[in-house]
DNA sequence: TAATGTAGCTAACTCGTTTTAGCAAATCGT
DNA sequence: ACGATTTGCTAAAACGAGTTAGCTACATTA
């Protein structure tokens, strides 16, 4: 069993302080030293393959330069998320040039002993990015009032919590807007989630209002609850179908919960859309290869992460608490599981 | 700027010294501690929310408590991965009952900057799970060497690196044994992957052995690659259609990569598996919701991680290190896409 | 020649824990 | 009543870096 080697084993070996070698492999500036020592210690450091650690390092620096991605969901729930891949991709990539690493967590809300704070208290991360948040997430109101640099992505009923997010509600009102104009009239909804979340609570928000607008009754046995599962999108087609109500088109907030929604579907021999017609939500990086091919709302998912991690980072590194939130712009994605009779083709 | 408190804090609130307080709070067995100096701690502790620094722990304890998964792919491919999430959970739920945490990161082979060796020697994690290796991965067989803890998910060609892993051959074998019981003779090949990654190569001998033993010719224009992208599945079916080859069958060595190509294959209007029949691999969890239902083999994704997990850490808690390989058994799902004229319907 | 400056380096402290070795007081045995 | 043991606690070292303050030797200036 071979010790690593430490920064001592290097200053030994280059006849040099451990002081100096220090200074020279991080170019601290206004530190003299001779070209011919600067040498010497280089090629030590090569010699033995050191490499400084990482926990000492973040000992002295007060920083353990991680940061911490946390969902608000049951890690069953957590990993099945199609749209959350693309949103850790952004944040990583921003996080890997800025020199953090991307540590990865479900933390489901009631859960106490692996909770949200003690990440951070502990010190395991520098800050934290919090994905889907409860309306009501008291928690993140807490570690915020501790001065824990927090960004949230998505929204609670809380001001001044820095967050990157979409208009959920008006996107939701968009899409819901575009069935209208097909001539639908009885459009019923399939939640992405549970309405504890803000998302969820927005986006049936903008269905009510679509409807509102279009003078079409709100009518509370055209909702039906899905929780972000393929599973619970084809459960909840399948009460939309023993329901008896009939509806010529489908709102469904989430990509993933439609995906079971459609196979329900098929499997009663309901053709999208000649039968119905299929709204979805997020535009998951697949929703194009279904068949049909899913018509959506687009949610920048990438650029969501790469802003959350600018945002955190400016704050870690500057020690700057971001003012404004970022709010980024949705697109309607016409493909064919609404039937385009309008001769719409975007992307 | 309030400062945290440390077990400094505690100390001189309870009255006591650091070295009580730490005793008192990790239950250090053998020392003696007076019930009454006990609770003085535990309610000084409470009372300034003291979290312990896992940073300064980490250093004492020469661990980190955390392990990194790294996948050995572009970050565009690892988090377009629809089966790795399930590893991740796998991995994530045994990491979690032992206290470690996980860090996620892409880092493609020849990736000099973060590389592997980088992630290991500045300690930033304990051990590593290697997702997806090259059949030829050198800076692999130089981390064990240098008894680096190091899991493959996957399989290298070098001996004694513990692994988990299916019989990729097999599999294909079975996959495309399917297929030559329904009838087909001409049947292509999509692959996973480019063939410097083991399991595409693994998967592409099984379709060959398949063919071979039914005495049915390997013929290298039915071979069309993948890149583990629904993209990639989409232009090779593109190629297939434009070949002029006329397969009644496409084994498609991946899920991902077929969600492309059964879009392909819809925007042509071909059906399946009326025109044709479609065999995919890793039966991701959307697969039984596609339209049709895809055939496809079931890689126990989160077991793999599962024992991954358990293998890493039993070796990082133990000092132990592995002997056996983790092979898992793979089972093939008759679903809708080959058209299963033989009455079958498992699952 | 003595005072000042500067180039080039290092000793020693710091971060917040865990852990080893050991000390004083109380209890025990005879 | 005196030595041996046990109880209950603490001082100090260790982990591996970064960083501050300062030291020596040599060059420059008055």
């Amino acid at each position: 069993m071979n010790k690593r080697t430490t920064a001592k084993d290097v200053a030994e070996a280059a006849g040099v302080s451990r002081t100096t070698v220090s200074f020279v492999l991080n170019n601290v500036e206004g530190m003299r030293i001779s070209e011919e020592t600067r040498q010497k210690v280089l090629d030590a450091a090569e010699l033995l393959n050191y490499h400084p650690d990482a926990t000492a390092r973040s000992m002295v620096k007060g920083k353990t330069f991680i940061l911490g991605l946390v969902v608000r969901q049951e890690p069953d729930k957590a990993y099945a998320d199609l749209l959350l891949p693309e949103v850790m991709r952004g944040i990583s990539e921003v996080a890997g040039e800025h020199g953090y690493h991307l540590l990865f967590k479900p933390v489901p809300p009631e859960d106490e002993k692996n909770s949200l704070t003690t990440l951070f208290l502990e010190r395991q991360v520098d800050g934290l990015i919090v994905s889907g948040p409860l309306s009501d997430d008291q928690e993140i109101v807490d570690l915020m009032n501790a001065n824990a640099p927090i960004i949230l992505q998505g929204r609670i009923n809380y001001p001044n919590i820095p967050s990157v997010d979409i208009n959920n509600r008006k996107a939701a009102e968009k899409a819901v807007h575009h069935l209208i104009g097909l001539g639908h009239k009885r459009i019923a909804i399939i939640t992405n989630a549970s309405l504890q979340y803000s998302s969820s609570k927005d986006r049936l928000n903008g269905y009510r209002r679509a409807l509102e607008e279009a003078g079409l009754p709100y009518d509370e046995k055209f909702i039906f609850y899905g929780n972000r599962t393929p599973d619970s999108g084809f459960h909840a087609m399948r009460q939309i179908l023993d329901s008896g109500i009939k509806p010529t088109a489908v709102f469904i907030a989430s990509d993933t919960v439609a995906l079971g929604s459609l196979n329900a579907l098929y499997q009663n021999f309901i053709r999208v859309p000649e039968d119905i017609a299929i709204m979805g939500f997020d535009d998951i990086p697949l929703s194009m290869h279904l068949a049909p091919p899913l018509s959506t709302i687009h949610i920048p998912a990438y650029h969501l992460g790469w802003n959350a991690a600018n945002l955190l980072i400016k704050w870690l590194d500057n020690n700057e608490v971001p003012q404004e939130d970022c709010i980024l712009e949705t697109e309607i994605i016409i493909r064919e599981s609404c039937g385009s009779r309008k001769q719409n083709k975007e992307n």
